[in-house]
DNA sequence: GAGCGGTGTCATTCT
DNA sequence: CAAGAATGACACCGC
């Protein structure tokens, strides 16, 4: 049985690597080996987001290790579980992280990468890679996944890894630590060589030196990708001679698009000279804390404009722990200064872990943002750029998936959502009920019970930028919030939401902006019982800013979407409409939903089968009336075409009735009687036999017969019929 | 401000 | 009989 290293130091990426293939369909026993893969950075950030560390103890240990948190999964955990942080089987936490799913899993290249690798059959490869890394790390201190020491903990002498340093580096280097360097004026020259200095090469400043000019030299270059590939040709020393210029690229930041292959590479050669180093003594330092300030390092460089203030990067284990802080420092100082992560999640519409693909792609993504921070300005944000480039987003790694596998998914999230959020309920009835009594009521009260709650967010908070005039300021911070809200869906956040709710007045506030957000348009539906009691209405300037925020809002959050964050539906509006009907009943069986939630989702999914419903039947009603215009035009065309050929014979049949004429005056110009007069043409008319033979009869005999025969026929047609 | 096209929704009927 | 499709009608919005 083996037991999970302190996630932030080794152990980290083992889940969530492990989380992400399992979703992918994938197999691939990577316990062993891939605690080298994710960037403590990422799980940081993560964390941040999933768990209010301010307000919800229980997820501290998880964030600050030195105070009991060593590996500990309890920002994993339902509340009121206590797992034992120490011996808490790697199975179990396995299953745990797999059922909590995919929010949790760090958007990181490396996933990508070790996905790609395992489906392209390369899974031996990046085993054998992560493998050697791994043994390098454990022959560097012991401080593996003790997959073969039994149940024992981590090595130090205790069982408690936490009395442990995880790794000789933290035990040799930590007295040695220079003191703090004066930054240059880049800031960089301290981080430089503190993180250097972790890579083992931290004594040796002629090193750094030339390092840092050779970083240079390659900076110039701008190569990386020509470099990346001549790596796999070249001879292991030249290939190791590049992933140290990579090194130095990372820790330059010239180099932003840090990958898992990078990762890999530059692993890759660190723990081949690793044993030899150790024997040397030269080198006692490379493990995945030494990763960590690499990634560090990088993940400084990804987040560009992010103040980490001017104390040097410390050294050894405490130090390692302390330098986790310093460069998360703006989360920690997030934490510090009374972040509400709802407020936090609310603002921040497009966090990354939201799950609703469509979201997430089209709308504009909103860097976590400490409200309260005073140290952060709106200028130090988390670079959209590269943070997406650093940790791709899941979603593009799931759509792989079936649709039956994403409600599998739903499924087990679903169970442990509802275990949670939706047996304790987190929403207030009694607002819920005001939203969805007043959804389309916009009273004076209402905007003047948003005033208070908006000019706190407003003094607190400059997330919700942009705001033009007065109007726009009253309204867009609910838009921020309202964004952020979406979706229950998402587990940690609604446990947040729990815990704002009813800490804080969060929702509440949230719940005074849908006073502002309603909009009138379906103010007649019976499905949403209207409230007339209050007679404001937008008219006049208020029709204006009505106007000018629906144009900022309602494009983004229907109203159904509205109602289902408020009532905390854990399902996306899409998978409500397109689930099959099987799916649909049997997610509703599984779940503990209030009738009210029920309702809603059977309308939702109502309205919108019904609205795709309308959709097809005015493109085949337009459809309808295209082909109709076509037939008209065809018809129209075939109607002159039988018009010409009327008139063409009608032409003929003259032409056949002039020569029948002449033809007539010729024989009978022709023609003479018993006395050699001529035949009078009026008189007599020709009349030809059945046997060929032409008679010259008078008109009369020939007209008498002609009514006889025509009298004939119609009695014989009376006689048919 | 009226008119028009697009859209969402409801009610009803049909499949 | 339930679910969904189809469709007419209505209301709203943006232009």
């Amino acid at each position: 049985m083996k037991y999970l290293k302190p996630w932030w130091s080794e152990g980290g990426g083992l889940l969530h690597l492990t989380i992400l293939l399992s979703l992918a369909g994938l197999h691939l026993d990577l316990d062993l080996d891939l605690y080298l893969v994710l960037p403590p950075p990422t799980l940081f950030r993560d964390e941040l987001l999933l768990g209010d560390c301010q307000t919800n103890p229980a997820y501290a240990p998880s964030l600050f290790p030195a105070a009991g948190g060593w590996g500990r999964t309890d920002h994993l955990h339902p509340k009121g579980r206590e797992p034992d942080p120490a011996a808490e089987p790697e199975g179990q936490l396995f299953r745990e992280v797999r059922t909590l799913g995919v929010p949790f899993i760090p958007r990181t290249r490396v996933d990508a990468w070790l996905v790609h690798s395992v489906a392209a059959g390369d899974a031996d490869g990046a085993h054998g890679l992560l493998g050697a890394a791994a043994a390098s790390a454990s022959s560097a201190g012991g401080v593996g996944t003790s997959a073969d020491s039994g149940s024992q903990a981590a090595p130090g002498g205790g069982e408690d890894p936490r009395a442990a340093p995880s790794s000789p580096l933290e035990e040799e280097e930590a007295p040695t630590e220079p003191t703090a360097q004066v930054p240059d004026a880049r800031g960089r020259a301290s981080e430089d060589n503190e993180v250097l200095r972790a890579m083992g090469h931290s004594s040796q400043q002629e090193e750094n030196e030339q390092r840092v000019s050779s970083a240079q030299k390659e900076k110039s270059l701008h190569q990386k990708n020509e470099d990346e590939n001549k790596i796999a040709d070249k001879p292991e020393w030249e290939a190791e001679k590049t992933t140290e210029s990579r090194e130095e690229r990372y820790l330059y930041g010239t180099d932003t698009s840090f990958s898992l292959e990078d990762l890999l590479q530059l692993l890759s050669s660190q723990s081949k000279n690793l044993p030899e180093r150790h024997l040397n003594g030269t080198d006692t330092s490379f493990s995945l804390e030494d990763l960590l300030q690499l990634l560090s390092s990088q993940s400084e460089n990804s987040l560009e404009g992010i103040s980490l203030g001017d104390s040097p990067l410390p050294g050894g284990i405490n130090d390692v722990m302390n330098s986790s802080a310093h460069y998360h420092v703006n989360i920690s100082q997030a934490i510090s200064h009374d972040v509400n992560l709802h407020e936090a999640m609310l603002l921040c519409p497009n966090n990354t872990f939201r799950r609703d693909p469509v979201e997430r792609t089209s709308q504009p993504r909103e860097p976590f943002l400490p409200l309260n921070s005073h140290t952060i300005n709106p200028e130090q944000t988390l670079p959209r750029a590269n943070l997406t480039g650093f940790l791709p987003p899941v979603d593009h790694q799931l759509r792989n998936l079936t649709s039956q596998d994403l409600y599998d998914l739903n499924i087990n999230m679903f169970d442990e959502i509802n275990s949670v959020s939706l047996a304790t309920e987190s929403f207030d009835p009694l607002e819920v009920s005001h939203l969805f009594e007043q959804p389309d009521s916009d009273s004076g009260l209402s905007l003047n019970s948003s005033h208070n709650s908006i000019s706190v967010i407003k003094s607190n908070s400059s997330v919700c930028e942009g705001a033009i005039g007065s109007s726009s300021d009253l309204e867009s911070p609910s838009h921020c919030a309202l964004e952020g809200a979406v979706g229950g869906y998402y587990p940690e956040p609604r446990k947040i939401c729990q815990v704002d709710l009813r800490s804080d007045s969060g929702f509440h506030r949230d719940l005074a902006f849908q006073h502002v957000l309603h909009d009138h348009t379906y103010h007649l539906q019976p499905s949403a019982p209207e409230s007339t009691s209050e007679s404001f209405s937008w008219t006049g300037k208020s029709h204006k800013i009505r106007s000018r925020y629906l144009d900022d809002t309602d494009r983004h959050l229907s109203r159904d979407e509205r109602r289902a964050e408020a009532l905390h539906i854990p399902f996306s509006i899409d998978e409500i409409v397109h689930m099959p009907v099987d799916s649909f009943n049997s997610m509703l069986s599984r779940h503990y939903l209030t009738d009210l939630q029920v309702s809603l989702i059977r309308d939702i999914r109502r309205r919108g089968k019904n609205k795709v419903a309308a959709q097809n039947c005015r493109k085949r009603k337009l459809d309808i009336i295209l082909n109709l215009e076509d037939d008209v035009c065809n018809l129209k065309a075939k109607k002159e075409t039988l018009k010409s050929e009327r008139a063409q014979c009608k032409r003929a049949i003259n032409i056949m009735k002039q020569k029948l004429h002449d033809l007539y005056r010729d024989i009978f110009s022709r023609l003479r009687d018993d006395e050699g007069r001529p035949v009078n043409p009026n008189e007599y008319a020709l009349q030809f036999s059945h046997d060929g033979s032409v008679w010259i009869i008078p008109k009369e005999l020939v007209t008498s017969r002609h009514k006889k025969e025509t009298q004939k026929g119609k009695r014989k047609s009376e006689r048919r019929n």
